[in-house]
DNA sequence: GGCTTACGTAGGTGACAACTTACGAATGAA
DNA sequence: TTCATTCGTAAGTTGTCACCTACGTAAGCC
């Protein structure tokens, strides 16, 4: 989950997150997405979210293809859903102990 | 929602977070919970998690209660459900479209 | 074999963020 | 008013991260 939120709190690889959510890309189409950056360091981004397990990638030749998985998601779902539940019981006792 | 991400990517803060989940605690309480690091960092990090929403701050005499407010998490749940829709989606197209 | 295309890796730079010690502000008690 | 308690703020240091340019690798084409 470290590795999940470490590739998502930098801006650009969340909008890389975005363009491979509903579609395969390859890098380069990737990169033509960020014309004010150097496309190394699109290809540095793509490896973050890579070791993350936020993307997948495919080899075809030369090319490079990379799509979303959500998949990646759940443990930081899991996590937020825990404060929910946390929230709920806490709010319930609450009520419990101090009828109005 | 950047706010929430930068707030949430230090795994000091999201421990802070876990400890005020479900019980209302003094910045000096929770600045006990870490032993290894001075107080006045303590004090920064909750203010970073304040200015996320991520925690409610609550004075009372010379002391602060701070507690979760897991509300801030909406936007990012947000985000990710979008994930799992266009998943879901892309998904449908691919079967209607190559059927077996 | 040479050339092009597509992409990643290496190494160095600048900015930012987490940490520290020292100090200040505000409340409460003697 | 003086002192202690509780906590935040200020200022400086260090490590990390996003970025760049230069180079390396691997596949396809002539």
């Amino acid at each position: 989950m470290q590795a999940v939120l470490d590739a998502m709190v930098e801006p650009r690889r969340r909008e890389i997150l975005r363009l491979v959510r509903s579609a395969e890309l390859t890098a380069g189409a990737i990169a033509a997405h960020f014309p004010d950056v150097a496309r190394p360091t699109v290809s540095q981004h793509l490896r973050v979210l890579r070791d993350a397990g936020l993307v997948s990638e495919r080899r075809e030749g030369t090319r490079r293809f990379y799509r979303s998985r959500p998949e990646a998601f759940v443990p930081l779902v899991a996590f937020i859903e825990d404060f929910w539940d946390q929230k709920l019981a806490a709010l319930k006792r609450v009520v419990e102990e101090e009828p109005s």
